[in-house]
DNA sequence: CAACCCACCTGACTGC
DNA sequence: TGCAGTCAGGTGGGTT
């Protein structure tokens, strides 16, 4: 679901209302998600501790915490295809807990909510010198929109691998947080079908399908990101996202293609939709 | 190492 | 209205 211009945009709203906030307590629910949430360092350490950044690694969420004049913590937050996090004002009276909201942080004026009906995500914590060393850090890619994203290490990064080029973007190893959506519409940008095999791009097709790439996760973060359904995305204030409405194929199978009205075609790889309209994508 | 398949889990939607 | 089948924004483990 939350790819990375939906996890930035939560992390936004985050960082508005959070940061150098003070954590008054912090409660699971349930710890049974992707990955075992370590209920006791959540609930007895962090109470007491104090937001001081929150950055974004690919589509991961890393909360820095200052518990102590020399004790730091990480908060490692994975979204997964169902996860939200949810900032409310704080009431008086404690809301009830909603259905599948598995741990809650009380900070002095606000609640931070996780909710994941799927349990794809994940909520993990570490030392910061342990950071880069995490296993949902350690194997990522470059940041797609920062300056060691560029054509010629796309390039590089294509030879010698047959995997077609949808699959080669959102499996991470090489860019980090381009999920099915947006690869879908940067390769159309591109021109490029999406089922192309990766060692088969060409130098000028990188050279233009890395700068698709940033536009579309740019303007998608501009757009708050994309909401495909009813109870689907939605920014940390409940807000749902509008880049659904730019999207030239994603989802649109059977329906014009923007540029040329051929019908936009489906396949399936990786057990997933690919998209693209055979005219338009070489 | 790379490519591929599958599982994890719940809910929304489609078609009968 | 119900019920079965299909699909979903992600990712890591196992197998070939």
């Amino acid at each position: 679901m939350p790819e990375l211009p939906e996890v930035e945009t939560v992390r936004r709203s985050i960082e508005k209302f959070l940061l150098e906030q003070s954590l008054e307590k912090c409660e699971c629910k349930r710890h049974d998600l992707r990955y075992s949430i370590p209920v006791k360092a959540l609930e007895d350490e962090l109470p007491g501790a104090t937001l001081d950044a929150i950055e974004r690694r690919g589509k991961v969420l890393i909360g820095h915490w200052q518990l102590g004049p020399r004790k730091r913590r990480c908060l490692l937050m994975h979204l997964g295809m169902s996860g939200r996090l949810i900032i409310q004002e704080r009431e008086k009276k404690p809301p009830v807990w909603q259905k599948h909201e598995h741990v809650r942080w009380t900070f002095t004026d606000h609640l931070l909510s996780f909710i994941d009906p799927r349990r794809f995500g994940s909520v993990e914590i570490c030392t910061p010198g342990k950071l880069s060393k995490h296993d949902r850090v350690k194997n990522l890619g470059v940041e797609p929109l920062g300056d060691e994203f560029t054509p010629a290490l796309l390039f590089e990064q294509t030879r010698g691998r047959s995997q077609c080029l949808r699959d080669l973007l959102i499996l991470g190893k090489v860019v980090a947080g381009v999920g099915n959506i947006y690869a879908n519409e940067a390769l159309f940008r591109a021109g490029v079908r999406p089922q192309r095999r990766s060692n088969k791009l060409k130098k000028r097709e990188a050279k233009v399908l890395v700068p698709h790439v940033k536009d579309v996760l740019n303007e998608a973060v501009e757009a708050g990101g994309s909401t495909l359904s009813s109870g689907g995305y939605v920014d940390g204030e409940g807000k749902s996202g509008w880049f659904q409405f730019s999207h030239a194929v994603y989802g649109r199978d059977g329906q014009p293609c923007p540029s040329c009205q051929t019908k936009i075609k489906r396949v399936r790889a990786l057990k997933r939709g690919a998209f693209y309209c055979s005219k338009c994508q070489k």
